[in-house]
DNA sequence: TATGAATGAGGGTTCATTCAT
DNA sequence: TATGAATGAACCCTCATTCAT
């Protein structure tokens, strides 16, 4: 499903263990320090291997990047967009979007995420393009779904590219303020923010 | 107003031209590639200048950030929270701060401000504590504003931080795909994102 | 016995081969050039390897100074002074201690010794105290030792700071003027050296 | 009497006044700091000029060095050597010596004359070349009395080149410990010293 | 699969020195 | 006499990456 470079291509069995394990380290590691300040030593060292050690599993330090963030899509896709591409009720699609995208960045894999954010600048040529491109379709179904929701007569009159970007800022912002385990669980912010964005996408009553 | 440590006390008589434009230069260029890509090389290239010379006028390339970054809260202090800071109405209030926010973010200064956003990790100890100091006292105008929204039965039943949060995300994450001179000129921008918001806080008619 | 922080910690198995060769060449061109005007390329270069290659097995150039030093006054303590704490009689101590010393300077290590005497104010902080710690060790070692002279009748009335200062001043200076091979041996340079000293310090032969 | 070149040719006329000034705070810094790590800004600022006021009287670090040992030697030949000199007794030559030298080291001018001990190593060509001559004068010197001391027969069988170093090692070390105003008084250390080398060197009563 | 050793490139910073004003 | 600005060279150190073992 991630279609692009794989971090190596696995030679006879290789635990598949190890890949995920060094993702999933790097992706914290990259996510806490940042991309360009964290060193191949950083990650080596919260492995418990040695720097040539690593170099076993990945290629370069960009792969290793982009694998994350493949990785991050792959996940996004797989349990949100796909879970409510089949909705047919706009409105419904939307709120299930939105719920899905603040619950995965809330509870799920955080950092993979926040890397995709974050980090996209530190990739160059196709790897790049790659991720943009996943993100631009997202947008694309973003931006769809607004225009259905105001082609039934339940939206007023919002560009969606606005309402797409908007929604987006909220949620990607969430990682900078939001903690788990505090005043708010997931679900009441997720609630909350489509609470926010929906009232004011949607007609008020007595225009209705 | 800046009330850090400025880039270099100035002793008698200096043209600050070079400080300014250093200033601005570093931005644009902190901005286009990083903080952490960027070298102090790339900028005193685009300087005109070696790498000496530039730091005849900074102490160091973190200090170089935090004048940056407190250049662009002196900015925006000056330009919108002070100049909304008067307005008694809380919903007026509100909308000029989120229109003098988004077009202070598009039209004015952008490198500054989007610098504050993104490279705030890269600062360490008292410089970061500034900076994130008077992020704070920003969201907490934000939150007493939703406040006193809701205090005049104008708001619905909304959380002050979620509100905050959210027109910041909104705003903050612009710089990621408006660009000025498209479909939208930036007052439609803050306009359509100025409706968004409020429409959702905003109690509905029928329910008023 | 050095108790301080080695060069580097050895996982499992590690030849001390190059970590041995690195101080070595090190305290040569620190001793030659002085360590302020020494660069890391020098000592690189002199390795037959890169800057970076030294930095594998160093942390920075003050710990390489510090291990040097740590290893002269390890060579020291062990070649000199532990020998000699063992005799009993405060003469044949001193004479000893000041042969040991003068050999070990002369013959065997005058490199490393050298360092310590030029480049403390180099070093800073912890490490400078650890050094300056054990030279501090010495003296007293040295002054309890004139002490009993006198307390045995056998020296004349001499502050035992000012003797032991005066000898160790004598003994430092040699690496300034003494040239191996030249018309005077090592052996018989000690020996003058402690006549000179020991001649001022007995009583003489009618006042006995 | 310095016979070297002058830090600058003063051109009409220039207060000699700034040249002392500047030749006494330089040399205080390069003693506390040492030559290397001491920065010719760090001169300046002591002498509240700017790094460009400082090379209005100087032409380089380096000279600035040397005009500093060349003041350091003048001093010590004219209040030391010349004094002596005419001492016929070389017993009472000796002893003149080594008590000019310790009370100049140790009240008058301790740091240029320590500047000249440790930072010979600094200077390179024709201006180290002109300061170990003045160095080796110095040393010849003690050597001639301590061989007409021995010829008088007032002097045991000692090398006079041993006997010449041994003295400055003495009194070279004395500015690693000793501190003024303590224990003992500057004449009190220079007649200990003098006693120390002494009974060494002179015959024991019983054998005269 | 993993490691220690090594490297080439570059990064931030300092410094002695010069020069127009 | 003094200064602010600027520079070229060097310095210490880090890093992503490779390779023999």
């Amino acid at each position: 499903m991630t279609g692009g470079a794989r971090v190596r291509r696995r030679t006879r069995k290789e635990r598949p263990a190890r890949q995920a394990q060094i993702l999933e380290t790097a992706a914290r590691i990259f996510c806490e320090k940042g991309f360009d300040r964290a060193s191949m030593g950083d990650v080596s060292t919260a492995l418990g291997l040695t720097k040539a050690g690593v170099y076993h599993h990945i290629r370069s330090k960009e792969e290793l990047l982009y694998a994350i963030m493949a990785y991050g899509m792959d996940l996004f896709e797989e349990k949100v967009l796909t879970q409510v591409s089949g909705i047919e009720d706009p409105l419904e699609r939307l709120r299930a979007t939105l719920r899905g995208h603040v619950l995965l960045v809330t509870r799920d894999r955080p950092k993979e995420i926040t890397v995709i954010l974050h980090e996209s600048n530190a990739l160059k040529g196709r790897f790049r393009e790659r991720i943009n491109a996943r993100k631009r379709r997202y947008v694309r179904f973003l931006e769809k779904t607004f225009r259905e929701l105001a082609r039934g007569g339940l939206a007023r009159k919002v560009d969606p590219a606005v309402a797409s970007f908007a929604m987006l800022g909220m949620i990607n912002w969430i990682y900078q303020w939001y903690r788990p385990g505090g005043r708010l669980s997931e679900e009441q912010l997720a609630d909350a923010l489509a609470d926010l964005l929906l009232q004011g996408v949607l007609k008020g009553p007595a225009e209705a």
